[in-house]
DNA sequence: GGTTAGCACTCCCACCTTGGGAGTGCTAGT
DNA sequence: ACTAGCACTCCCAAGGTGGGAGTGCTAACC
């Protein structure tokens, strides 16, 4: 659905492009003579004006107030953005800094995401996220039911190196031998996914003998909200404090505005969810595109990342709209490619 | 330390204590008038004057100009929390959303946690902060290296279920029997502490099979980051998108740092260890009284919660200098005191 | 027809000025 | 010791102003 106006005309497109950079560098509305002087189009500011006001009428650019200059739309933005070459783009900073950034092996995926998004705050200015793997197609490694006296541990770990627990309370029926006939039981569903091992543990639960019952049923629970995303899943953040820098970008009350979505996990999982592009592609969502990041005035930039073949989570970055979008582009993408790397590496 | 200066004679007092609770309230310079109405001391606004110059010689007050009202310094602040009354003040609005919170049960302290700081920010507007407990006095309830293919899981699970996990490098010397064999013996650690569960692994290490040998030292290694609390002791954060409300409080400049030291939490967790008073009682830094704190305007409220008679952890608010210390003692007290009997429950 | 120079027009914004008000500090009187 | 009175300071919000940036239009040009 992105690519359905390319026809603009080439200088159109230009003069389109050329106030949506100048504006991302100056954050002033742009004027005809600035790109006149600017774009090197060979023209004079009185035809760029026709061409604006030409942009105008077709809902790419609008204008504070008569007098101003003018400054992209949504849609403005949208045209950029899709106008933009592939590949490439990264500053040989960026390119250095990334390879310094994971010429340190760690071999955690919570880890490395976290020094991901971090990285991404610094190469962008913006706030990194990412949406650690969804668990239900990750094979269970270990699943176990811990005695804590009053309350029970159950503990999934999968094998990309993610830990879900719950305490949960300690079932009546639960004797001290329950636990380690449960955990042998458990055993057998080591190499499972997250989904197979939860349909198996309903049969087992029902099954087993009677003490074992309502354990194997919180165990199955705690796999159902592993795969979920729900509580369980954290998203991680890094470089957020960048955003209050934005200073012309977000009023105060929009960048509180900000900071509570983003404490609000539930509704960025949604976010991030509902922008992802199904299979490999980098996404770009821009501001009212989505209705967050429309109350926002926020753009997000996201990628998913893989291991192997499967695609196991998104790391990206959000920002104004008014976003330096050829940069967050690409060090998304790039940071994106040797996470999966990584990832795919980690899994052997 | 704090009880320093009692002596000011209780007038002066009186009118230091207005100045702050005014200041508070409205965000403006306090004038002698307001005080000599709203202070109730029978006396007139130029007798109030005499005293506010006083105070002000004294490094209590201070003056933005001339012919501007007074402000609070942090000595004065300092001063008009030293002169609280020890006990109450929580509103009942404050008393009953607390109870609310706390009626819905949950097992898991690290969800507590996180739920505690989300209500210290809702009842104060500040943002909430815990630090959860430091491993060294908590009993081990299991240990687990895990063969995950090319690397190895360690994991350790607290007795206040705190659940530490690393990946790290398979050893050469680890053969598939190895694992099972060192879960075995490191089951002989249950009950320890985690710093007697260190000690014992380097003399397991030491003593053991060559090929467990260097899957005992990370388990050591492991216990040993799971205390000093780096890394792997996350803090919790609730709360934070208020601190970008507290308009006038912070230039952008001010909240941009303060930002980007919450999310830096090695150093607020030096700031709490450093912040949090002896034994029981809620601590109060206001300003520069800490160098980080007084670098960002800011004050911290904060409180230790304990399990039985031990101190596990430290839970508070962070606001700016310019806070409604008593409301946000109030609050943090209540709280930790709930969270108190909580763990103490939990841990049975 | 597309392009351009020229120009009147709009509107903002940064700057200045100004008056009033809030608050002080002092003094003299109670 | 307190207070009324008052001169003084200094901020700040309100209005006024000029200049500048930028537009949109028209008429000429190629």
């Amino acid at each position: 659905m992105a690519e359905q106006q390319p026809q603009l005309g080439p200088r159109k497109g230009a003069v389109l492009r050329a106030v949506v950079e100048e504006y991302v560098r100056s954050g002033e509305p742009v004027g005809s003579e600035t790109i006149a002087e600017h774009a090197g189009l060979g023209v004079s500011s009185a035809t760029i004006r026709n061409e604006l006001a030409a942009l105008e009428e077709l809902g790419y650019l609008k204008h504070p107030h008569t007098s101003a200059g003018r400054i992209p739309t949504d849609a403005g933005y949208r045209f950029y953005v899709d106008s933009l070459p592939a590949g490439g783009g990264l500053k040989d900073a960026q390119r250095r800094a990334i390879a310094a950034h994971y010429a340190e092996a760690i071999l955690d995926l919570e880890e490395v995401l976290k020094g991901s998004v971090q990285l991404l705050g610094r190469l962008t200015r913006y706030a990194g996220l990412a949406v650690p793997p969804n668990a239900s197609d990750e094979p269970v490694v270990r699943l176990e039911v811990i005695d804590m006296g009053p309350s029970v541990m159950v503990l999934a770990v999968g094998h990309h190196g993610r830990v879900d627990k719950r305490v949960v309370d300690r079932p009546d029926s639960a004797v001290p031998s329950t636990f380690a006939r449960a955990e042998d039981r458990l055993a057998g569903l080591r190499g499972l996914t997250y989904a197979q091992a939860q349909a198996r543990l309903l049969q087992l639960a029902a099954e087993g003998p009677a003490d074992e019952h309502e354990l194997m049923l919180h165990v199955a629970e705690t796999l159902r909200t592993a795969q979920q995303g729900d509580r369980s899943a954290h998203m991680v953040f890094g470089g957020v404090a960048n955003l209050a820098d934005e200073a012309q970008a977000w009023r105060r009350e929009t960048l509180r505005r900000l900071f509570e979505t983003l404490e609000h996990e539930q509704e960025m999982l949604q976010v991030l969810s509902d922008v992802t592009a199904p299979g490999n592609a980098l996404s770009v969502t821009i501001g009212g595109e989505h209705p967050t990041t429309g109350d926002l005035d926020a753009s997000i930039v996201a990628a998913p990342f893989r291991s192997g073949e499967t695609t196991i989570g998104t790391i990206g970055v959000v920002g104004p709209t008014r976003m330096d979008y050829a940069s967050a582009m690409a060090s998304v993408r790039a940071v994106a490619k040797r996470l999966s790397e990584l990832a795919t590496e980690l899994d052997q």
